[in-house]
DNA sequence: CAGGATCCGATTAGATACTG
DNA sequence: CAGTATCTAATCGGATCCTG
């Protein structure tokens, strides 16, 4: 019985595809807004290329994405109207996820996944005009994920890994840990910048504008709960 | 990398013990009302006791459920306050599911597992006061799964493989597609009756009462879809 | 960039038999 | 009834290398 469950129940139904691994990650980064293999594969780090096209045509095959040509010889995946209904229950685990699933673990401390996932949401309409460079550093991390730059414009946001070659116009420098509880909701922003767990440099308008810039995650409302 | 994302993302943290196999099922179990490990595992046919009981175990682990004593020697399972919280995600995942999962397929018909969804949510305050014997005979069956009983009282409803011991009020006669397809509120009882897919034979009073002891998925009055 | 083709290894599911 | 213990097989995930 591999995969199935040979019922006829709905959860048992919707189960089957979509509590395979990864599965809820890939659509969570569809609902996110990729729509390219290589912006899923970054969303999803972990998953290897051949697990993640196996993925994506299960998916294809359950109704809950098409393949569309982009360009000739490329193409890009979207949502069909069954994997847009599939928003609210993405909404509902991570709510849930957000009060109950375990503590942040180190191992789960990705850098540059939170910097994939704070650059989907930044709000560059709040940000001057032109071009905006924020560097991060992450005085935690291991030597090559240390250092990372979020190249702004309008309204495109562009990860690098390398300096991109033009003079950061913030830098930021804090632990992973410490953005990642915020960018969580586990933690405001304000006291973190404060006490200088989470430190900018650069001019004083852009520092203080930064916090309007940062959306954080969209379950960073749910107030988490303890176990007793 | 076994089993966990390494993402301190909410939807992956709750997907890590969320999506493992049979999971839903078991809390969805847990959530209809099943206390005792038999009783679990009645309702998710399939699993074997060695993983169900590792289920549970992680799943106590995960502060879903808790162990509490029933009598001495006796023990059973109950959702905690994390566990109550996933009803509307269960909700969700199975709205879904009756929207857009994939057809009913032979395999997934099986009569046992019908008539303990269909025992669970009698409504035996609607049914004569004292004992009522419903008989059910699935003609596309095989031979030992072909016969069922409901001994209903007020408000136990037992489910019987083997003749009760008690004249029969109601016959029920149909097939396994026919009375699940019923049940998943994908045709409504009526025609099925008046067609006579589903026959019923008894005393008239209670032939026409049972549409009204009969309550029907929790889904079944979400719509289905088609995919395009 | 977006995969395809293999290959290997570990986990895990499942069967079976047994127990307080 | 509510599990344990053990074993096996298979699946699946992941790595590696290759390609239009």
């Amino acid at each position: 019985m591999p995969g199935g469950y040979r019922q006829f129940c709905p959860i048992a139904l919707a189960s089957e595809t979509l509590t395979q691994r990864w599965m809820l990650l890939i659509v969570r980064e569809l609902c996110a807004g990729a729509t390219r293999f290589g912006e899923i594969s970054r969303g999803v780090p972990g998953i290897t290329a051949t697990l993640l096209k196996r993925r994506l045509d299960t998916l294809e095959q359950a109704g809950v994405i098409e393949r569309y040509a982009a360009g000739h010889t490329r193409h890009a995946y979207r949502l069909t109207r069954a994997g847009e209904e599939l928003r609210p229950v993405l909404a509902g685990i991570g709510t849930w996820g957000q009060r109950w699933a375990r503590d942040i673990r180190p191992d789960d401390l990705d850098p540059g996944w939170l910097v994939w996932a704070m650059h989907r949401r930044l709000d560059t309409a709040a940000m001057p005009p032109g071009r905006t460079v924020i560097g991060f550093i992450f005085s935690d991390a291991l030597p090559h994920q240390r250092r990372f730059w979020l190249v702004c414009s309008h309204p495109e946001v562009e990860v690098c890994l390398q300096p991109p070659g033009h003079e950061e116009d913030l830098i930021v420098t804090t632990t992973v840990r410490a953005m990642a509880e915020v960018w969580r909701g586990l933690r405001p922003l304000t006291p973190e910048m404060r006490s200088e767990r989470i430190l900018l440099a650069g001019r004083l308008a852009l520092r203080r504008a930064f916090p309007r810039w940062l959306k954080l995650s969209m379950f960073a409302g749910v107030e988490r709960q303890t176990r007793p």
